[in-house]
DNA sequence: CTGAAAGCGCTTACAG
DNA sequence: CTGAAAGCGCTTACAG
């Protein structure tokens, strides 16, 4: 490897005795620059360690070759690792495409915004990802106010209609309620969601109902509100039938857990939670969790959103659901 | 506010009779244009809704407003949570600044350097914050070979000499130590860490130390090893005299704790870890935490990488010292 | 199949 | 105090 700080696509066609158009063309695999000189460019290109100026790119283009990827402003912190995750799932696909990852990320919805602005009215940025998907959020109404393309990590609420990357909550609800019965022949498993409603708790409750009601188990299902815990005393004392938990989350079957081992005198019970997020360290064996692949959904977000060739497979698909497992 | 999406420094002068490089150097407050002219433009700039083109400054100026931020290849998840904390005090502070923050992050060394080579070479960016300081890290030499500024977060080892954010961690040992020992009437803290060696982690058991000896109290230091468990048991049950734990962080206290309520049927110890990561559903009111303001580190970062007028201040000092708390 | 030229939107040395 | 011009490194319509 030269050194390559200072190579440009018109030192390569001093070099070759090209014009500059048909290096640039021959470095774009152009069709209607001759196979041979593709090559010759090519070759030479990689020889001499040529690297494209983004920013020219950029600004010819009108475009940059970056996608800005969105956090909430309140999110609760262990939910932090799951979006590392993605991170790591979205980066990776994006340095296949040679594209960028820029991130927006502050306190409040304004800080968020403006961030968001920038992005798109400075920094060209026409391709977003966004770490959650409530309907009227201000983030999301300025994005999909602004000519650029986006995708939830997220089913979005019905009536809305923009592209999105989720997993299967239904099926997953079922198939977390058919673990507890079958590894620990479960017969009252109750289900325990937050009082936030999301779309991906609606989803995975209806899949514990759905599965209850086929093998004629009665439901029992809980809100957990976010701050105090005397009334998940007293549905724990009230219900002294429950030996199986099935939590809208981690966190949200975390903290029935501590709950019911302080109400019951520190005996335990088996909890499927969602997200893979706790290290073993931190949890007990009574402890599991769907893994829901956010690297895999990291991934199929930017294909969501930078085509492929693959792209026709997909066809006019709005959205790209991720497998789980448990 | 109007559109602003089509807005140049040129439609500017045009309408107010200038020059283009009036306009410009309007712009960026430059003195040798008179005051009277610097506001006309700046006022007709604000009232169209001005935004610069990143991209066509950043071709001129051959260098990007953006960070380029590292992840470690192998961390723990339970990092993660710290990770963004830091994201959001280093997004705050660059936003003030009209900088933009980037991401390095993969699963092998080989694909962070990629991305990062990238940044430099095709990106312009000069300017990388680590987040980690692992001398000897391939990582960190590519950086420090080439032509750019960076920042790590944590201290280097010994013989090097980059830029760095840390906190005063013997300190932080110490007050960890005595935290422990003032309000739980503490008799025997041991001090758990890891096998690794980190810097950090040396400098808070040096802080144990020194504690321990100024109020002659015999310390006791175990390292915890990354997998097996049966050591650690060892230790416990020759140990029956501990009472105080502190550990090198979070995911280590937690592990060892863990441990220890199970050789002990349940019974609790305080412990202390670092990070204040673990929210405190998923803990009991024997673990308690350093906070380390990682908000605070993010922007201390920034502002050694970003230039500010306060940065006389500072003078030569290579290095930022951020509080800590318990 | 290849090239000369214009243009993307800035900054800044040079000139006045 | 202000301006005309060159240049940053690309892409692409137009021409041949």
């Amino acid at each position: 490897m030269e050194d390559n700080s200072l190579v440009t696509i018109r030192d390569i066609a001093n070099k070759l005795g090209l014009s500059v158009s048909t290096v640039s063309r021959a470095l774009n695999n152009n069709p209607r620059i001759s196979v041979k000189t593709r090559r010759l460019v090519r070759e030479y290109a990689d020889k001499v360690g040529y690297e494209p100026n983004y920013n020219a790119r950029n600004l010819t283009l009108q475009e940059a070759n970056a996608v800005g990827v969105v956090f909430p402003v309140n999110e609760r912190v262990i939910d932090n690792i799951f979006y590392v995750e993605l991170l790591r799932g979205i980066n990776k696909q994006l340095n296949k495409n040679n594209f960028v990852l820029s991130i927006a990320i502050g306190d409040t919805a304004e800080s968020v915004m403006d961030s968001v602005s920038s992005m798109i009215s400075r920094g060209k940025i026409k391709r977003f990802i966004i770490f959650y998907s409530h309907a009227g959020d201000p983030v999301i109404k300025l994005i999909d106010d602004a000519p650029v393309d986006y995708v939830t990590i997220g089913k979005p609420t019905h009536g809305n209609n923009w592209l999105y990357v989720d997993n299967d909550n239904r099926k997953a609800g079922a198939d977390a309620s058919q673990f507890l019965i079958d590894n620990f022949n479960i017969k009252h498993p109750v289900f325990i969601e937050s009082t936030f409603g999301w779309p991906y708790e609606e989803d995975r409750r209806t899949g514990y109902l759905e599965l209850l009601d086929k093998l004629g188990i009665k439901p029992l299902v809980f809100s957990i509100p976010e701050d105090q815990t005397d009334s998940v005393d007293e549905f724990i004392k009230e219900h002294p039938e429950i030996d199986g938990v099935v939590a809208t989350d981690d966190y949200t079957g975390m903290k029935f857990y501590k709950r019911f081992r302080v109400m019951n005198d520190g005996r335990s019970v088996e909890v499927v939670g969602f997200n893979a997020s706790l290290p073993k360290e931190l949890v007990d064996e009574h402890f599991h969790s769907v893994n829901l692949f956010p690297k895999e959904m990291g991934k199929a977000a930017v294909d969501l959103l930078v085509k492929n060739d693959q792209e026709q497979l997909f066809g006019d698909q709005r959205f790209r659901i991720v497998d789980h497992e448990i």
